[in-house]
DNA sequence: CGCTTGCTTGGAGTGCACTCCAAGGTTCTA
DNA sequence: TAGAACCTTGGAGTGCACTCCAAGCAAGCG
C-alpha cells in the first residue's frame, strides 16, 4: 500500500524535472561542462554564471579543481527558467521562484500562485497581440489596395 | 467620374487616422497642450518629447509662445505606434517606419514589408505563449494535486 | 613538455527605453 | 495682478538583462 506521503515526495521529485524529454548523457554521468551547457541551452557561459550568481540557479557541482559541472537536473530547471523568460517574467520574480523551490514543498501553494498569476498575464499578453494583429491587417490590406490601385493606373 | 489617383490619395489621407474611433475635439478646434495628450494616450510628457526628439513623431506644430499643440491625426498616430509598441516592435523599427512615411506614397511597398514581418513576429510570439501556457498548466496542475494529496492525508 | 583551448573571478561596460532634473518662461483662475 | 500650475530645454540618470574584460589557473593532445 502507498501513502498519500510518498505520493506527495514522489510529485516533488519530479517537479524539477518533468517538463522536458531527455537530456543526452545516461543517468549517473550527468556532469557537463559549461560550454557544454552553452551548445544545449543557446544561454551564453556569462550568462550561466551570472543566473548562478543571482540565485537563479541552484548551486551548481564544481569538479575538484572548481570547474562547474552542470547536472541533468540543471539542464531541466534551465529549460523551464526558459519557459519563463518566454512569458516575459522579470528575472527577479524568476528569482522569487527559485527560492521558493530551495524552501521545500511547504511553498506549494505560494509556488503554485505565482505560476497562476504568469498564466494570467501570459492570456493577457496574447489578447493584446491579437488585437495588434487585426491593426496590423488593416493596415497591410490598405496598402496592397493603395499599390494595386496606382498599378492599374498606370496600366 | 473619380480617377484612380485620387482614390489612392484618399486612401494615403486615411493612412494615419484610420485605425482609431474618434478624439473628443471637434474638427478645426484640435490642439492639445502635452498634459491632455498625456491623459488621453498614458505616456509621460518626457516619453512624448522624447519621441519627437528621435523622430518618432512627425514635427508637432507650436503655440506662438513655443508650446506644443498636439492635433487629432498626432493622437492617431500615437495609437498606431502603441500598437506597435505592443507588439514589441524596436523604437529604431518604429522610427524607421515613421522615416517611410514622411517619405510619401512612394515608400508604401517598404512600408507594406515592414508591417508583414512585424505581423510573422507577433504570430511567432503568439506561438511561443502557447507553448509557455501547456507548461504553466503542467506545473499549476502537479501543485493543485500535490496540495491535494497533502491535504488528505491530513484528513 | 609545450601549446591551444577552456574555465575561473569581481567588477566594469552596454543597449534599450525611458525618466528625471534644474532653471526659467507661460497660462489660467481669483 | 498675484500665485499656482503648466510648459520649455539639454543633458544626466535609471533599471533591466545581460555582456565583456583582464589575469590567471585547468584540461587535453602530440
Amino acid at each position: 500500500m502507498i501513502d498519500s506521503t510518498t505520493v506527495t515526495m514522489e510529485r516533488a521529485r519530479q517537479d524539477l524535472c518533468a517538463t522536458e524529454p531527455r537530456h543526452p548523457r545516461p543517468d549517473g554521468q550527468d556532469r557537463y561542462t559549461i560550454s557544454e551547457v552553452v551548445a544545449s541551452t543557446g544561454l551564453t557561459a556569462h550568462t550561466l554564471r551570472w543566473y548562478e550568481r543571482i540565485g537563479l540557479m541552484p548551486h551548481v557541482d564544481r569538479s575538484h579543481t572548481g570547474q562547474r559541472r552542470f547536472t541533468n537536473k540543471d539542464l531541466d530547471w534551465l529549460a523551464f527558467v526558459g519557459k519563463l523568460r518566454l512569458t516575459g517574467m522579470p528575472v527577479a520574480d524568476m528569482v522569487r521562484y527559485a527560492e521558493l523551490v530551495r524552501e521545500g514543498e511547504h511553498t506549494f501553494e505560494a509556488r503554485q500562485e505565482l505560476l497562476e498569476q504568469t498564466r494570467r498575464d501570459v492570456i493577457a499578453r496574447m489578447a493584446e497581440l491579437h488585437d495588434t494583429l487585426a491593426v496590423l491587417d488593416y493596415k497591410i490590406d490598405f496598402y496592397a489596395g493603395a499599390r494595386k490601385a496606382s498599378e492599374s493606373e498606370r496600366a
